[in-house]
Parts: C-alpha cells; sequence; structure tokens
DNA sequence: CAATGATTAAGACGAATGGATAATGCACTT
DNA sequence: AAGTGCATTATCCATTCGTCTTAATCATTG
C-alpha cells in the first residue's frame, strides 16, 4: 500500500515543519519570520528553512498539504465505512464526520493548529491556498456534502448550498476558536478539554443545516435599525 | 450633541485609512506595507502613513476603534428603540441586532471590509485588537447577550455562553465571508447582493442559539472516525 | 502680495527580511 | 584511516521594511 505521503527527510525538518504550523497559527504567514521558526526550533541560524524546504513559501504549502490530505483521508475512510454500512442515516451522521475529521491532528492526539493555520491562510493568501488544496484533497469534504444534499430533500438545491456556504465558515471559525482557546496555556479551559464540548458544537451544526426554510413570519427583521 | 469622533484630519487622512482597511481585510495587517497603502492611495510619498497617523500601529488602532464604535453605536440605539417598545421578544429579534449592526458600514451603504479586518485581526493579535476594542466600544454586544439570557430561560447559563461562543464565531466567519464576496469583483454574486441572503444568515443564527440542549440520544457519533 | 501653517514630495537611515554560499561537524561505509 | 553523504553553522547579499528629516508646494488669511 502507498503511502500517503513520503517519510519526513529528518527529525529536524519535522520538527521546524511543527514549529512553522504553530507560530504561522498564532500570528499568520506573514507575521512570521523564517529566522523565528528556525530559532524557535532551535538551530542556531535561519538557514535551516531554505536547507530543509528551499524556501518559506515551499514551507507552507507543504504545511497545507500535509493537513489537508490527513483530514482528506479521514473523512474517505469514514464516509467509506458509513457508507458500506447502509450509509448516513441523519444530517448528524455527516456533521460527525465533518467536524471531527479535523479533531486531533497531532501525532499525540492533540492539536496542532491546523484550522487556525488553513483558516488565516485562506483569508490573506486565498489563491495561495486554493492552488496548494486543488481539487485533490477536498473530496471528502465533497462527498460529505453531497451526503447533506441527500439528507435534506425539502431544501431548495440553492437555499442547500447557501447553506453549506455558511456551515464552512461556522465550522472554520468555532475548529479555529477551540485551537487558539487549547493552546492558550496561560487559562484553564475546561470547557474546551471536554468531549461534550464538541458534540455541544455538532449538535448547533446540525440545527444550523436543518433548520427550516422562510416561514414567511420572521423573513423581516421585526425592529429597524434606524 | 458631541461628536463620537472627531472629523477625520483631512480627506488625504480618510482616503488613506479607507484605502488602508481593504488592504488589510484583504491580506492581513502583516501582509501590507506602508509604502503599499500610500501608493494605492495615490500618494507619491511613502511617508503619508506616518505623516498622518504618526505609525503604522497608530493607523492600524483608529481602523479598529472607528468600525467598533460605529457597531458599537447602532446596536445601543437599536436596542435603546426595541427596548423602548417593550423589549425583544424572540431571539430572533437580537440576532438582527447582531448581524444587521455590522452591515453597510461604508458610507455610500455599502460593505469596507471592517468584518474581515475585523477577525483577522483578533487572530493574529490578539491582544492588540482587545487593547484597542478595550471594554469601552463592546457594551452593544454583551447588552445582546444579555437580552438572548433572558430570552433563553430553560437552558442552563454554562451552555449559553458556549453557545455565545459558537456564535460569536459563525458571526464574525460569515460576515467576514460575505465581505469578500462582496468585494471580490471577478465574478457575479447574486446570493450575497440579496437581502434574502442576511434573512436566511438570521435564520441559522437563530436556529443554532434555539438547537434543543443534549437528548441523549446524539449526543456521541453513531459512527466512530477509526 | 506676504506670511503662515498644512500637506506632499523626495531622500536617507538603520534594522530586518528571504535567500544563497562556503565552511564545519558528524555519523557511517569501505 | 580515508572517504562519503548529509546536516548544521556562520556569513554575506540584495531587497524591503518603518520611520525620520528636509525641502518644495499648496491653501488660507490678513
Amino acid at each position: 500500500m502507498n503511502r500517503f505521503e513520503p517519510r519526513p527527510r529528518s527529525d529536524a525538518a519535522a520538527h521546524l515543519k511543527a514549529v512553522a504550523r504553530r507560530l504561522f497559527a498564532e500570528r499568520g504567514i506573514d507575521g512570521v519570520t523564517v529566522r523565528e521558526i528556525a530559532e524557535a526550533a532551535g538551530q542556531k541560524n535561519h538557514a535551516a528553512v531554505g536547507y530543509h524546504f528551499g524556501s518559506k513559501d515551499a514551507l507552507v504549502r507543504e504545511i497545507v498539504v500535509d493537513g489537508a490530505v490527513l483530514i482528506d483521508r479521514r473523512r474517505n475512510d469514514w464516509l467509506d465505512r458509513i457508507e458500506a454500512d447502509g450509509g448516513p442515516i441523519v444530517v448528524r451522521d455527516v456533521v460527525d464526520v465533518l467536524i471531527y475529521a479535523g479533531v486531533g491532528m497531532a501525532d499525540d492526539g492533540g492539536e496542532n493548529g491546523y484550522s487556525r493555520f488553513g483558516v488565516m491562510l485562506g483569508m490573506t493568501h486565498r489563491q495561495f491556498f486554493m492552488d496548494a488544496i486543488g481539487a485533490r484533497w477536498n473530496s471528502g469534504y465533497l462527498r460529505c456534502l453531497d451526503q447533506l444534499r441527500r439528507l435534506m430533500p425539502d431544501m431548495p438545491a440553492a437555499m442547500k448550498n447557501q447553506r453549506f456556504v455558511f456551515m464552512g465558515a461556522y465550522l472554520g471559525g468555532v475548529m479555529a476558536a477551540r485551537e487558539a482557546e487549547l493552546a492558550d496555556a496561560s487559562r484553564h479551559h475546561p470547557s474546551w478539554q471536554s468531549d461534550a464540548t464538541l458534540a455541544h458544537f455538532a449538535r448547533t451544526m446540525t440545527a444550523l443545516l436543518e433548520a427550516p426554510g422562510d416561514t414567511g413570519e420572521t423573513d423581516r427583521p421585526r425592529f429597524r435599525r434606524d
């Protein structure tokens, strides 16, 4: 069986990558220099990034692809298993796939900041991000949307698509916020440490998707802004 | 009646500020140089930012405060009017305040990218962002949360607070995505041009808040990841 | 017109940036 | 022991960064 990804060139390269991902997640791509990355990784000079990855851009691209490949493989494997079991029965089944595929991204089962990194890169360098992900490593997400379409038969297609846009923003926003809280060691974060919080999140995301269409009554604000 | 904000020092300063907000929204604070801002504003003098605002940081702080003051005033005025009218009756009333206070931020009633700018700054320079906003220009948001607490009497307080965290991420994520789409002149965006889309967004956000608490049945994923 | 203050233009500055190169270290093979 | 391949270190480089300084230009007022 083919490996999805070649073994990292060295421990140092893997460490550099992990440190870079964390710093990028905290401050954004343009807020971190290759010198800071090398220093935070324990290197005594900044040539390490150039040596191991070629350039800062190439490092960023590798981090993007690493995470996208992992999430996409998780989603596809998970969907394969569900479909072999008779397919997702309710929206919540698919919501779980969408959410939990991005949980526990680090080797130790914790978080490595990939959602924060991805959301930020998508905001500041959308084209670069899209090029790096391409259509290759988004298939699991698209399969989830197809399953959701099947499970929401009573909603017009245009409304479904609009709701998927909302859902994507919700997913990225909450996952990024969660990672930020978990990474902040300066405070206790009992809520995000609990599995119940992710389940709670999943319930609200399901409610978002299953909310009834326009009833006409509450179509417009009942109070005017000014 | 006191002005909430002093008149901009000059047209050039106001123009610089508007151009800077747009560029910051597109590429993030650290992705834009003061030289680019001056050039994009038609200034041949790359020191214009320093002259009008003192420093890049001071410019960013002014942009943050400008938008925060406007949104906060809108929310407070709106809530004043609603409360004088008997108070918000349903969650949706408050959701409208939260959403529509950030719509039409530009002088011409269009968007100026403030949500995108704010979300990005909050991700990359959280401390700076918090210091700039402070507790002064967040009162309208907090009043909305208090009203929501009142309108959600059957939910435990801890669950409410968690849901408000989710809602905040949703609000910021969707508003930022909306601005990004509207600002992208390369494509047609029929959906975000329509008022119905914001109403749709408001319905889903209401559903998110009003989703039932844990029923026990769907507490855990019915399928395992691996 | 003259004087004054505000704005713009033009240039210089040190510091920091990403990248490149040569020298050094270091385990392993033959 | 010498050689080999790779990783690390120490510099160097051209460019760009934010800021500052000074001179030219503009607008307003008396």
